[in-house]
DNA sequence: GAATCGCGTGACAACGATGTCAATATCTCG
DNA sequence: CGAGATATTGACATCGTTGTCACGCGATTC
């Protein structure tokens, strides 16, 4: 089984064209079916070539062609979470189309990690640099951008640092939540969200105190809790929530983890609040689940897109698109007040 | 704003070393804290690169130091779907503990995009490939397992090639699964399978025939639905399912997506019949849901492992390993018949 | 005090491809 | 038939790094 020795090298242009009788850049021009050449020699060249098993040595004609690969590259939260997948597959799909591949790597939310992921990557020369970042500071990516690798930020901003960027429309979302729930007789309203820290959950969290105090509500004010980053937190949370006396008879969640935990934690509530989640799920049909969403997979083509036009030369200044958001009444966000 | 020439080069280690007035090896030797370098030099060298922004050129380093690169790559089918990412992820995190990035490329479940895309990675010089197939014919990748390029299957066994496989436990999860049912009374229990080609479906088809035999069973026959391909398709089915007469008690869906068209043609029936999934899914407990589990992210892990011991010269026949499975019981195969 | 050793350093080739330029051979046109 | 254009080919340098080998020098050894 082991006859062959596992570090056998790979057969070489040099190979190919000993084999053919042809020089090297003979070999080369046949294979890259450069014009003039004869279709003689084309044809013999080639036949060597499949003879041999021969396979370009892309690494040699990338360094040779201009040391910068045709690989973008993916630093993001949890490629486990559907949020990203989503992300990270339409980004795939719109770099296919321009013959670029994609490599992702996990930051796991940690900032080192994220930043030693993003120098492997830039050591790799990869093209373009797409971001969900975990941290906040993103300073030491300044030296890159003006080096000809275009970064581009997705759902979060950048910080410190002037780069194109796709967001979501967090606080008109959260802000069309909060007023569709306030539109329905709801006052006393809880808002359960993830940590402030990060900019999306800082827009939600905005946009529906904004929409409460413009409807001069406060009874919200004692039902939001937030820092909750995980589904059993949020579940507990939302316990102790309609454990409250009076409870509120709506919660808004500011992203699907958290809107997960809170329907575990409604589960066996038989009069159940009103609910409205950020990001859309699976089968949030089927649960009946009433949620502000928004296209992710538009959200990373978008991000190839400009990624695309910067690898493709073009130059000006920073630009941001932001993907609105739509509600999707399912009715958990229709059960009228209690 | 771009005063900058986006196609500055960037510094190589050839200036560097001229910054610290040394020569280009030792320069190397430096950065690549090699012994035998004395500190001052070291230090010059080192505060040289930082002023010129320098970042090692990985695909010059990679030429050199052997034409293959710490890429790994993953053809799956939809990143998007939760199987796959799951997948995946567990896949990055084992890679990354070796000092290896993956590379994923969707190939749509097209047998021939999946065929350009492993020669994308071959050409990138990947140093393992794993693949969970959509074609069926695998012959084509034997020249490369012989070169030195470990392949690993995932999912579905390779096919005309022998070749690391990590699959799961079909055959036997959809025993369990009618042996769940029948075991419960259920007689007229319903099947809806997704393509028989792939292999996975089969196992899948193949052991719950078998079970339902085992008991003498045949109130099943008329209940099979098989190369039901995506969720409107299965949603459909099930309704039909559903309508007839007598209906069936019980519904088996072999895989997550099946299952999600199953909820939603149930979902306004008022008896549900009983329903056990293939695949565990993200709200499954929410909704009650019965399913063949199995440890997604631990596929993953083993693929990455088995290459990771080809990269490191393990030689020896193909292995194959198995992920078990085990029923999680949440309500809805527990249903009684009507 | 000569031989040996180890350290720090640099010159040069090499990895495998492509770009440049020059050298033939063949063709075209007046 | 000669001049100029065109087709086909190859020699050589090159991309940015690392491996090999050799050199000079101060320290150690007997």
């Amino acid at each position: 089984m082991s006859a062959d020795d596992a570090s056998v090298r790979r057969p070489t242009l040099t190979q190919v064209a000993q084999l053919a009788g042809v020089s090297l850049k003979t070999a080369s021009r046949a294979l890259n079916r450069e014009p003039n050449v004869a279709p003689s020699t084309g044809r013999r060249v080639r036949d060597a070539a499949d003879l041999l098993g021969y396979r370009l040595n892309g690494i040699a004609r990338e360094l040779r062609r201009g040391a910068t690969s045709a690989l973008v590259g993916l630093v993001s939260g949890d490629l486990a979470n559907p949020f990203y997948s989503a992300v990270a597959s339409g980004i795939e799909r719109e770099l296919r189309q321009h013959g670029l591949l994609l490599i992702t790597a996990n930051n796991d939310e940690d900032a080192a990690l994220e930043r030693s992921l993003v120098d492997a990557f830039l050591e790799r020369r990869v093209r373009a640099l797409l971001v969900i970042p975990s941290g906040s500071d993103h300073e030491y990516l300044s030296i890159e951008g003006n080096r000809g690798v275009p970064f581009v930020f997705l759902d979060r901003p950048p910080d410190g640092l002037a780069a194109d960027a796709v967001l979501i429309d967090n606080a008109g979302g959260a802000r069309s939540a909060a007023e569709h729930l306030l539109a329905r007789g709801h006052r006393r309203i809880a808002l359960v969200a993830d940590l402030r820290r990060m900019a999306p959950q800082k827009g939600r969290i905005d946009g529906f105190i904004q929409a409460m105090r413009a409807a001069g509500n406060d009874a919200w004010e004692p039902y939001v809790r937030t820092d909750v980053h995980d589904v059993r937190h949020a579940e507990r949370a939302v316990r102790e929530l309609l454990d409250l006396d009076p409870a509120p008879t709506a919660i808004f969640t500011t992203n699907n983890r958290l809107t997960t935990g809170a329907l575990r934690g409604m589960r066996d509530i038989e009069d159940k609040p009103a609910l409205i989640g950020f990001d859309d799920f699976d089968l949030a049909d089927v649960l009946g689940t009433t949620v502000v969403a928004h296209d992710m997979t538009a959200l990373g083509r978008e991000a190839a897109r400009l990624a695309y036009e910067r690898i493709s030369g073009h130059t000006g200044p920073a630009r941001t698109i932001v993907i609105s958001t739509s509600i999707i009444a399912r009715g958990s966000g229709e059960r009228p007040p209690k």
